[in-house]
DNA sequence: TGCAGAATAGAACGACCGTTCGATTTTGTG
DNA sequence: CACAAAATCGAACGGTCGTTCTATTCTGCA
């Protein structure tokens, strides 16, 4: 009772601070799961027993309590996912490492459907400054990825002509299949898939050049060809 | 003026069923921009110069009207997509034309965003009838999917050791990529990408079996192992 | 042609939304 | 401790939503 065993909120913080860093946290829990569209100033009221109005004073505006919940997903994006994978050793260790946090960031993790995916769907059509804020930052992660995958192949990691905004394409996609099946369609073996389809993309972009410049002629032809042996 | 030039609905369908009809029909353009949560009926009474309760009637519920909603644009994907696919020769040419038809219809299609993919993520955490229909859909072409997929092995097209629940989940993935990055991003070269890594994962996956094998193990131990020549 | 029944319109409802504003409480500090 | 400033509340507003109900118009068939 006497002593300071509390949540110990940064002294430096006043007031004003820590409950809208409590509101915010309350916001990606709730946009999580109903969207940034879902989220709605009245529920997010309700949860953090506070007043509209005390909520609303806090950002201005709805818009802006949104791009604050992107900003806020961001930072937390790049603390669990980013820098402990960046520390890993260049090239393909890092590029793992990074994959591996991502896919347990977009399944594993209990309260968050990724609000990435989420917003890009949400915000297609929508022109405006949340769209703004979201693509900026999606695009900053995929490039971020990118120049890992950049990296790898200079390493000599993967094949010299392996063309990484291709790859990072194809890595994404298991990541978007792994978030469709498992949030939506609640199929249990999605995480393996993703995890299968990375080591097969990897072997591919590994393969030496000759073999793989001839199994792509194999298939580009459109034909059949059954059961013949090649080279 | 005089002759019956007009769009020519069928006699046999009473006025309310055409109008119904209509209705669908903007209510499919609405969703596909909006979503299915952003469907609502004023709006579409506007677009269709008709009162709120005039629409309403049709459908008796919002939740309804979804549903309705999901069917339509179900056999307009089975009508475009996979009727005239599956009419191709049985294996790769037809798998192709499915993929083909599919990108297509994701990207190209000038009104529509793809609610298979929209609707999976504004459902994800909601429950009820409307999610049970779009997921029993989405469910419906994915079996079918894999079910071309699964001939083209038993063709000798691909092979053997082909899994096809892994590569319908890895060619679904560059669905939801090209989906991600041409609708969202707005980048252009998004459907060339989803071509490749088509491509790319046929390559893979007719690769002769002994080689691939060599290559996966290659990636599976982690090691860097730079420019070793591979069998 | 007339008439039952279907189709549509129009107004009203309660609920929730984001937002505004003035009053009130809480906070940090001189 | 006092007091200015910051934080929070409570009520109200205009708006949109899905839905209901009653009245009116239209349609197709005897």
């Amino acid at each position: 009772m006497t002593a300071s065993l509390e949540i110990a909120a940064p002294k430096s913080l006043h007031k004003g601070q820590q409950t809208r860093a409590a509101i915010l946290d309350a916001a990606l829990g709730l946009a999580s799961h109903m969207g940034l569209e879902g989220l709605s100033i009245g529920a997010l009221a309700e949860v953090t027993q506070m007043s509209k109005s005390g909520v609303f004073a806090h950002f201005g505006s709805r818009e802006e309590l949104q791009i604050s919940v992107i900003r806020e997903y961001h930072a937390r994006f790049e603390e669990e996912v980013f820098f402990p994978a960046v520390r890993e050793a260049r090239g393909l260790p890092r590029l793992r490492a990074l994959y591996e946090r991502w896919i347990r960031r977009v399944s594993v993790e209990v309260d968050s459907g990724c609000i990435y995916i989420s917003g890009a769907v949400e915000f297609d059509d929508r022109p405006g400054p949340v769209r703004d804020a979201l693509a900026s930052m999606v695009r900053a992660w995929h490039a971020a990825l990118e120049r890992a995958i950049g990296i790898a192949v200079d390493a000599g990691h993967l094949r010299r002509d392996t063309d990484p905004t291709q790859m990072l394409f194809e890595l994404h996609g298991l990541i978007l299949a792994l978030h469709h099946d498992a949030r939506f369609l609640r199929i249990p073996g999605a995480l393996d898939r993703a995890r299968a389809g990375f080591e097969r993309t990897l072997a591919y972009y590994s393969l030496p050049q000759a073999e793989a410049a001839v199994a792509a002629a194999s298939t580009a032809a459109a034909a059949p060809a059954p059961r013949k042996a090649r080279r």
